[in-house]
DNA sequence: GCCAACGTTGGC
DNA sequence: GCCAACGTTGGC
């Protein structure tokens, strides 16, 4: 079982789209970085927690709780020539791109970027690291305890 | 809109 | 394999 964070911009899925979709599941795709997909391919299985971030927009941060709800498979979007994430490189014989299906367990109270650099046990959140431009970043078993039960007061399982 | 940081591309 | 140029991310 393992943690991790992902960013979503909320102008496209934001944590309220998430809780309406059908089956509150989304497929995420459009991911473009080999170590974001590989984090995907390699190492999430179904049932991993998944703090839901929401970036660039005017209050970045951690807005929700969600399940890693499927295995990788090809991203759809590679193959759609309409799709701003159209890859004409990829081949549906070995396609490229990978993404999971991410299913909504709950809103939370939006803990912001500035909370998160502010909070001393979360220095270290690969997330917060200077530059760090993944979209998906693993998580310590240590910060999403902090995090759930300290900042949020949630106990893993009353989610 | 700016820009720091970092990833990708492609010529050599 | 190097590295300059370019593109993208994402906070501000």
């Amino acid at each position: 079982m393992r943690y991790w964070l992902m960013k979503s911009e909320p102008d496209d899925c934001s944590i309220d789209d998430l809780a309406a979709m059908p089956e509150q599941t989304v497929a995420w795709y459009g991911v473009r970085n080999y170590q974001a997909r590989n984090f995907m391919m390699n190492q999430m299985t179904v049932g991993d927690w998944v703090l839901f971030y929401h970036s660039s927009c005017p209050e970045p941060g951690i807005a929700g709780i969600a399940q890693v709800a499927s295995p990788a498979y090809p991203d759809a979007t590679q193959f759609d020539a309409s799709s701003r994430f159209f890859d004409p490189k990829s081949r549906p014989e070995q396609p490229r791109w990978f993404n999971v299906d991410v299913r909504f367990v709950r809103k939370t109270r939006l803990i912001g970027l500035p909370e998160l650099r502010d909070t001393p046990e979360l220095a270290n959140m690969r997330v917060l690291a200077r530059g760090n431009r993944l979209s998906i970043t693993p998580v310590d078993p240590d910060e999403w305890r902090f995090i759930t039960e300290t900042m949020l007061e949630l106990k893993t399982d009353e989610l």
